[in-house]
RNA sequence: UACCCCGUGGUGUAAUCGGUAGCACAGCAGGUUUUGGUCCUGUUGGUUCCUGGUUCGAGUCCAGGCGGGGUAACCA
């Protein structure tokens, strides 16, 4: 309904210089592509990624590509290649084409004789931790391997052996001849190959060696013609390398250029946290309404139309900084606020009893109020309520003693129940304790839909639910699940401290009764409250499970704190 | 104590060939409103990290500082 969200033309270094390569026509179609790991499911900060490279795709009448840099059958699974497809199709983006690392495992071994026989890599017989220890530190150099200096026919045929299995896992490493005191640690002649007996999601038992990221990830753009590689910041360092392999194979070299990843507060992205997060259980899997996993804020409730605003919003740049959760929030919020059909349900139920209500409060009586299911959209039409003498209302709606800038019911005060009637409170029961246990009133019958015929005006309006009709359902309230909003800075590394112990919470609902037949999936805003989801996990008919996605705002409550 | 990258209001970003700072969110104030939501209007915040230089003129160029981030896996 809005005019406004409307999309600014996206402006920043790296579309710059594809501009640039187009006009100067150093680049026809622009072509990039998106690499995940199959190790892992994909979070926000992937999220960033995706967006950005497959957007740029789509507005330079490009190609974007998925590829599945699963170089390593170590931590890679199937199940994550799938994970990956759908949650990319979630966000709403399709890939021109589909690729494996895995499938140019035979044309990089070729490549990879061709550097041997050039006399620019050789096989090591080092082990590891020696290796390690002899590539220097960032202040000193390294030093040659004693085998550094084999013949290219030695080196061949040794790695050859490799590939043949001729020698135990860990034994042998194919590293290219560099530089071992290059100021760059990626210089100094980096590991390409390694030995290791494991079957390949992919090529099954076929390799027994296996290329690392630096020999397969710069080769695999090349071949699939990709223009611009995007990374992100940590891999500057490795573009020397990046470069270095292509030129030294002298095949095309796409250019790579890097941008700060995305970071938000009170959200982490490191795999290994996550990780700890789930296998220590604090919380309940991968896709736990608290994870910053796609899968995880799917289940919260979060549009991937949101999503997407998000990221392209905060655009890219150099920098490493945070972004506000409030901002994520907003485009939450701002999508869902014209999608989401609204609807009434009471978390904290108090009884509202109407003293006047034809037949008596506790009688069969019972009206169809009309309520609209979107304000912010005429078409999304209208349903009927039902409404009778005993009600439920928010606790916090009625203050026996409230301030002066509290609106809502108070004794002797008269409120609009909204789409229902004016009622205004005579009294309260309470229990032995003190404790109000209902609030009485009595309703105006001509004030029937909201609006007094006599032009009287209330000062505010809450919602509602008949008891006798409501339905009860499960519903669950997130916060933040740490308590810092930058959890990854912990001391020590100890973010575990840092969990919210309330960042879940569950209680049953009165709900509307239409809301019994809640569609998992579905989102709602339960009128003045919150957005709500549908869980598509924990639902099941006629029991629907609602996750709290994201609170309205609320001038009140911010006022009062 | 090496190398690389970066440094614009609270946060994130923008500023054509160098011409004195824009946008979004947040904040504040008011208006509308059958959600204290939405929407609308107005508004507070920046000596563009510092110092010096080039220039009629610099956030934009140069030099030197200071500050932040990254890098030493047979991970990606």
């Amino acid at each position: 309904m809005s005019e406004r969200s409307a999309p600014e033309p996206a402006t920043d270094f790296i579309r710059e210089r594809i501009r640039a390569d187009l006009q100067s026509g150093k680049v026809r179609q622009v072509v990039t592509r998106f690499p995940p790991e199959p190790n892992g499911y994909l979070h926000i900060g992937h999220a960033k990624a995706i967006t950005l490279s497959f957007s740029i795709a789509q507005e330079f009448g490009g190609r974007c590509h998925l590829r599945m840099d699963d170089t390593n059958p170590e931590a890679e699974d199937q199940e994550f290649v799938d994970a990956i497809m759908a949650d990319v199709r979630w966000l709403g983006f399709q890939w021109d084409a589909m690729f494996y690392a895995a499938d140019y495992f035979g044309q990089l071994y070729e490549w990879a004789e061709r550097l041997v026989e050039k006399g620019l890599a050789y096989v090591d017989d080092q082990d590891a931790e020696t290796i390690s220890k002899t590539r220097g530190t960032l202040t000193a150099p390294g030093t040659d391997s004693p085998f550094r200096s084999r013949s290219p026919q030695q080196n061949l045929a040794l790695l050859r052996g490799m590939r043949d299995g001729e020698f135990a896992d860990g034994t042998k490493v194919l590293r290219a001849k560099i530089d071992m005191a290059h100021a760059n640690l990626n210089l100094r002649d980096p590991v390409m190959y390694r030995i290791r007996r494991m079957p390949h999601q992919r090529t099954g038992d076929k390799w027994c060696i296996y290329p690392m990221y630096d020999w397969a990830h710069g080769q695999s753009d090349s071949i699939e013609g990709i223009t611009h590689s995007l990374c992100t910041l940590e891999f500057e360092h490795h573009r020397p390398l990046y470069d270095w392999f292509c030129d030294a194979l002298g095949i095309y070299k796409p250019q790579q250029i890097e941008f700060a990843r995305l970071n938000v507060e009170y959200m982490l992205t490191s795999k290994r946290k996550l990780l700890q997060l789930v296998e220590g259980g604090h919380v309940d899997g991968w896709d736990d309404p608290r994870m910053p996993t796609l899968r995880g804020l799917r289940r919260r409730g979060y549009p991937p139309q949101a999503l997407v605003a998000f990221c392209k919003h905060v655009g890219i740049a150099k920098v490493n900084g945070t972004h506000e959760i409030g901002l994520l929030e907003f485009f939450v919020r701002d999508h869902l606020n014209k999608s989401a059909a609204r609807r009434m349900a009471v978390l904290d139920p108090l009884k509202l009893v109407i003293e006047n209500w034809p037949g008596g409060p506790g009688g069969d009586h019972v009206e169809l109020v009309e309520a609209q299911n979107n304000p912010e959209d005429p078409a999304a039409g209208s349903r009927q309520v039902p409404f009778r003498g005993e009600l439920w209302i928010e606790r916090e709606d009625f203050l026996e003693q409230p301030p002066k800038d509290f609106f809502r019911l108070a004794p002797g005060r008269e409120v609009r129940l909204r789409y229902g009637f004016f009622v205004k409170c005579t009294g309260v029961d309470k229990d032995a304790a003190g404790n109000v246990v209902a609030v009485r009133c009595t309703y105006d019958p001509a004030t029937r839909g909201g609006n007094a015929p006599d032009g009287r005006k209330v000062k505010a309006t809450i919602h509602w639910v008949a008891c006798r009709d409501a339905v009860t359902a499960t519903v669950r309230l997130y916060e933040h699940l740490f308590t810092d909003p930058d959890p990854a800075r912990a001391d020590g590394g100890d973010f575990l401290a840092l969990l919210n112990p309330h960042s879940r919470r569950e209680t049953q609902a009165r709900c509307e009764p239409s809301l019994a037949a809640a569609a998992p999936g579905t989102h709602y805003q339960f009128e003045r409250l919150a957005y709500f989801y549908v869980d598509h996990r924990d639902s099941r008919p006629g029991a629907p499970v609602f996750h709290r996605t994201v609170a309205l705002k609320d001038a009140y409550k911010k006022a009062r704190s």
